[in-house]
DNA sequence: ACGGCTATGCAATATTGTTGCATGGTCTAT
DNA sequence: ATAGACCATGCAACAATATTGCATAGCCGT
């Protein structure tokens, strides 16, 4: 749940009309305190108003694509969904449970990399780094 | 390519029977510098004999439950596959490309990160960190 | 050689994501 | 206010990736 974010403000500031859809997709990824995937987020939205499974699958994009959410990889099968970094939320990593396919957002500080040394002699252009834990989360571990 | 690696060894140390499926495919996966997808090795398998692709995926999800390979995830839709870190094979960060979807290995010590600190708070079980750096390859951005 | 276990194949199905096209709404310039 | 252009959404079909159930055939220990 975010105390910060404008969500109305983040769409129009990227230059983004302003839609009822794209509207509740972001706060529902905003409102989350973890990453959710593509069909969390549309059976969410379904339990509410009817919305088309497409989409929801073009405003990820376009949300991603104008750097508001991030897509996140995980050890299963489909990409997760979080608010990317910005001026009230820093880069973390993330905890992937193999078991439930829970995703969980770890601090900031839990774990870094310094991307410095190879950002300077990488021939590419570096975009992103994604830590991300695999494990089995607190709750699956205790039902065995 | 590996130098050490004796993949009938890896096969029968793990206490798995040594086929002639299994050991193609994890001929390919430790061959290769860089991961491949499950696609990528059964198009690879299929060049020189015949195997059935269902097959290809249980021989991956039988070799990574074993710890001799590795699932790897990307910024993409599939998962790809490496050696996993053994006595010859130090963990090591990876790179991939948005835009041809190559995934390829970086040097171990080129992005490091200290797992202990949160591994002494941590809740749940930790079985792995994974690093992946997202950019544009050097050959991606020629093209450009 | 026999019985049981395991690896493989095949077909069907599931899950996740994408594309093409139609429609209807919104914005801008007149 | 209206026309034209543009954009968001819906719908259907498709594509890529992965999984399941069942049949068969091969291997292994007795």
């Amino acid at each position: 749940m975010c105390q910060h974010c404008n969500y109305p403000e983040l769409l129009t500031t990227a230059r983004l009309e302003l839609t009822e859809s794209r509207l509740r997709v972001l706060e529902i990824i905003g409102n989350n305190s973890f990453p959710l995937s593509a069909g969390d987020i549309y059976k969410t939205l379904e339990r509410s108003s009817t919305i088309n499974r497409v989409t929801v699958y073009r405003i990820l994009d376009l949300l991603v694509d104008h750097g508001i959410v991030e897509r996140l990889s995980t050890g299963g099968r489909s990409a997760y969904y979080g608010l990317a970094p910005n001026a009230f939320h820093q880069p973390h990593p993330h905890f992937y449970c193999k078991k439930c396919g829970q995703m969980d957002c770890l601090k900031p500080d839990s774990l870094t990399v310094k991307v410095e040394p190879l950002s300077k002699t990488f021939p590419g252009r570096i975009d992103k780094v994604e830590i991300r834990v695999d494990g089995i989360c607190k709750n699956c571990l205790k039902q065995n």
